[in-house]
DNA sequence: TCCCGACCTGTTAGCGCTATCATAGGCCAA
DNA sequence: TTGGCCTATGATAGCGCTAACAGGTCGGGA
């Protein structure tokens, strides 16, 4: 491999002028586009591979109007759920020409703002933003964005245009249904303390909408935010049973802070699920491996980002294609924390 | 907020239409470049956001020659430890001009190769890149790339540019002292069955190393690949268990399984850290909320994402930088699974 | 023989932005 | 006044690539 001055970065017509023919051939070679003899093909390609050429897609972008990046727009990476969603869009995404490119928000409508800003000046041939609840200014980017925009996770609002995911005020409303009907009435909700987690938020609105058409109300709630929720499920499961000894079910917001909960309980020997029921909500795997499985319903993340970059990427022929709007239906497992019958 | 008509793009000669000033003074008041008087500076503002203008970066980076871009590639976002790199890596970044953009290799040396190419073609202004391991032509297109390069992770070898990182090799040397000054005789490894995670068999290396230096070899081995990483651990530890019964430590390659066999033990009675040690690696948080908190060795994955971070945006002003390798020291946390003494 | 189309290659004109230099005033010291 | 030097703005020329069209060559059917 040949050394070149580093300074003066390689463009189509050095790979033109190894090999003798026009830029707009070797253009051509490179992307597999057009009539080329196999002869000027090969001579070609030569030429590309001794010099270690690498397109710049920068100027290719610019000049084909095509840029074929799908900004991906989710509040965090550090749970799990996020990176299955990621999982779920790449693997339809490399069937394709489309990319990922992710951002970040942190739960925050500022930086989701900016973010979004960000992503559309790259001008990406489609967007998937997690939620439906976004800044005005957020709105009227992505309304006028000209692009395929799909909301995930979340389908309980208006979407914007596209939209897959599952209602989280019924998940919460058949997780309380399932609760109440093994006979559990002292129920307290354990969940981050989070404005903006808006999902959360619907799944505890759904579960206190059944506990009242049942004339229960929650006895007690306790809130976390940052930390190993696996600790921060342990400590606020001690603060709710030493503060309200007669509490028999522990609702928690996320599968995470509810194995720590359960882990707790198993440590201190109490009778689960017969004196105490527990249950979480997102079905991460990753807990597979604990004695006692937690009643969790999944929130079909992986099939959330298929779908989405399936809308994406088929929308990338036709014109302007109609918004599509998927609910996916989450199933509640029991588990061992839950009374059967 | 007005409607346009979406199939024509909104471009700098719009804006510059709207307010009556020429496309060169747009782009200087968007970039915050350049002296401009503050009345033509507030008229431009107002037309771009009633336009609802968001620059076109592609057109910009290629006639600025500058993407302030920097590629991270990394094997996976499932596993705890890049997310956490990626939260040092934002942090600094966040504070510059430059953006991450993540290309994911799920461990494959083919799929690396492709990710790099991909990376490159975009221009990016620096490069973070897992482990020190790459395929030739990875190899040559990162030398040619003419950008700065931070290898990170690993240290055990020769680094194309710049790195930071542990050395797991040591790691691996230090932990097994431990567990042989405690006094453990019969140890097993449980780990990842995979080729290409090179940080894994470095430490597993270090390992034995220490082990022959003690006239000690394992005395079994279990490998796993996919799965909950937690419920893997424990299936693990069982085949572990019952094929050596008289087995007195487990050394697992990550903490995840080593959590999942610790709930085994502990679910099993077994007397841990007294008949029965074990012992993980990379120091997840996310466990801090078991009972009995697993030996492991903290990876350093916050403070190699910053650092990596902070060598690209230092190097981004200078000529050609020198590079610099930085070796971190992880801590061993005996926790409460081997043995005091 | 000529013409037509298939095949291959080249030429031209941008894509939307920014670097660079040019220019038009305004202000002050000499 | 004049020159010098600011500040504010505009004109011009690309960045590296691709779309669109313009040839040129060759072979075969009329």
């Amino acid at each position: 491999m040949p050394s070149y001055d580093p300074r003066r970065p390689l463009t189509l017509r050095d790979v033109s002028e190894a090999s003798g023919v026009s830029e707009m051939t070797v253009s051509r070679v490179l992307r597999n586009r057009g009539d080329v003899s196999v002869a000027t093909r090969e001579k070609v390609l030569k030429a590309a591979r001794s010099l270690g050429y690498v397109p710049n897609k920068i100027a290719g972008a610019l000049a084909s109007q095509r840029v074929n990046l799908v900004g991906v727009i989710i509040p965090s990476l550090s749970n799990m759920v996020f990176p299955e969603v990621m999982t779920g869009i790449s693997e339809v995404l490399d069937g394709t020409v489309l990319q990922p490119v992710v951002g970040v928000t942190n739960y925050s409508p500022d930086r989701e703002e900016k973010v979004i800003y960000e992503m559309l000046s790259w001008r990406p041939s489609g967007l998937i933003i997690a939620g439906l609840e976004h800044t005005a200014a957020s709105h009227a980017m992505l309304a006028q964005a000209g692009v395929p925009i799909v909301e995930i996770m979340d389908i309980d609002g208006t979407p914007l245009d596209s939209a897959v995911g599952i209602s989280h005020r019924r998940a919460g409303r058949q997780m309380a249904s399932a609760i109440v009907a093994a006979g559990y009435r002292k129920i307290a909700f354990l969940g981050t303390q989070m404005p903006n987690d808006h999902r959360a938020r619907k799944r505890l609105e759904g579960f206190e909408e059944v506990l009242a058409a049942n004339g229960l109300t929650l006895i007690d709630r306790e809130f976390y935010s940052g930390g190993s929720a696996l600790l921060k499920g342990r400590e606020m499961t001690e603060a709710v049973l030493s503060r309200s000894p007669d509490v028999d079910f522990l609702y928690y917001s996320n599968d995470m802070i509810g194995a720590g909960g359960l882990l707790y309980c198993l440590d201190k020997g109490l009778d689960v699920p017969g004196k105490i029921g527990l249950a979480g909500f997102n079905g991460v795997e990753l807990l597979d491996g604990i004695s006692r499985k937690l009643a969790t319903m999944d929130a079909c993340r992986l099939e959330i980002g298929r779908r989405a970059a399936q809308m994406i990427s088929g929308k990338q022929t036709l014109g302007k294609p109609a918004p599509e709007v998927i609910e996916l239906f989450p199933v509640l497992q029991t588990g061992d924390t839950i009374r059967k019958g």
